[in-house]
DNA sequence: CGTACCTTTGACGGCTGTCAAAGGAAGTGG
DNA sequence: CCACTTCCTTTGACAGCCGTCAAAGGTACG
């Protein structure tokens, strides 16, 4: 069973982080006020072009990749509905990345600017955006130990936990059978192995019990081998903040 | 030939982003007024610990690693002098790595709350500042691509020509012989593969000409053959930020 | 001078990549 | 609704890179 698409918005992504004013939201709907529907396998953006302008994902999955010049491609970000894309380039003269959408969607493009604008008006918003930003990157570098250490089943393992505790996070309604857009060969340019290799992997996990993927979804079968084999640890991505920050501004309040 | 250990300080590496004023260049050397010796092996932080102190990294190095259950480690960052570390896990509750160092060394440690304050008084520091922290996080996604598809030469090759740039980005002087603390087991956590292996792969590079590696230091010997085994791009690391920024606040000025 | 740690080497095995081909699934045009 | 094409998945055989185990040689330090 697979649960239908979902419209998300930037602020269930960011009152994860802590509580949003009537004026947060209201910031943040002015920035998604703008929809543009994209089609699977549009650009948002290619690598060489500067950074102007951002998007917040509203609805469909997204990814970023490098592309070597021999052909190679490396999947570096998924992003998920509610997911804001851009900031992690925001500094830089160039997007290292082409993103590119994995199905159809919908997203809100807003300059660079109107960011900058927000963090001069609401010190609660700069603070949750840092924090999505913060986790995003830990993201990136819990695959990196990950993969680094595991084989082609741990590896397997670590990256479905993470789709699936991220798809929890914004869509309460997500159980343990979930839709997923993901082609054998997107897993093999996001894990680093070949498509040959991802799909007997594949099939030995589903021999064992542990998981079953299909063309349009993921089957965890058991949670709990998965967990310990890929040494997944949830609390790596938590929601919470920094109690440091929220007690040096005491205007915030914690989720 | 060996250059001797030299004193840096933030300022050193933050003004590559963009020009530092008199008032900037004040705040920062409040932030390291107190400085703190600091013995090989110390460490700064633990994993579990919760943020409420940054460092910069005056001299020395440090770097930041996840310790498995069972023992085993990866190394995430490699901390050089003028390094700030802790932004990527500030708005945690917990950190995520130990840092350890890697040299004895001088820190100058200051409470999180110094850096609000920073944000909240000067526009060109944050700026620089989350430049730097963006920076760091390119560096971990470049090393991720890379080692997702390159073997252990092409590996070793990419990381030395990492340290290699950030090295000389701060300290001019520094040669294509350079000293490195690093042993080859600091090698074997960093890129993920056995000590073993990454002292057949430096006798393989020397025995090609392409560098050799000696307790203390390196010495690139073919830097351009390095570059394309590595496929290494230093614009990934750039220093220039995005005109769209510093158009946007029209009180900066590129550096 | 002795100890501890690091580096180097060799033999062997396993995980993963490469090459190749067949079977399925989805979309297109007739 | 049915061919036809295209792309994705699965499977097998084989090779190569890298891990494991083990031991010897170097280097730093007390």
């Amino acid at each position: 069973m697979v649960t239908a698409p979902h419209e998300v918005c930037v602020s269930d992504n960011l009152m994860h982080f802590l509580a949003l004013s009537d004026n947060d939201k209201h910031l943040l709907a002015e920035l998604e006020q703008s929809t543009q529907r994209v089609a699977q396998g549009q650009m948002l953006w290619r690598a060489t072009e500067q950074p102007r302008t951002l998007y917040t994902l509203r609805c469909g999955w997204a990814y970023s990749m490098h592309q070597s010049e021999s052909g190679e491609a490396q999947v570096l970000d998924v992003f998920l509905p509610g997911d804001l894309l851009g900031i992690r380039e925001l500094t830089f003269p160039a997007h290292s990345t082409d993103v590119v959408m994995l199905t159809s969607g919908v997203v809100c493009p807003f300059p660079t600017e109107r960011l900058l604008d927000i963090f001069q008006q609401s010190p609660s918003l700069t603070l949750a955006i840092h924090a999505a930003a913060a986790r995003q990157q830990a993201i990136i570098s819990e695959r990196l130990v990950n993969i680094l250490r595991h084989d082609a089943r741990a590896r397997i393992a670590h990256f479905v936990l993470e789709l699936f505790f991220r798809l929890k996070r914004v869509d309460d309604s997500v159980s343990r059978d979930f839709s997923v857009p993901l082609l054998q060969r997107d897993f093999s340019k996001l894990l680093g192995m070949t498509t040959v290799h991802v799909s007997r992997t594949l099939r030995e996990m589903e021999a064992q019990g542990l998981l079953r993927k299909t063309r349009q979804a993921i089957q965890i079968q058991d949670l709990d081998r998965l967990l310990e084999i890929s040494a997944f640890d949830p609390m790596k991505l938590t929601d919470q903040l920094n109690p440091s920050l929220t007690e040096a501004l005491p205007s915030l309040e914690p989720a």
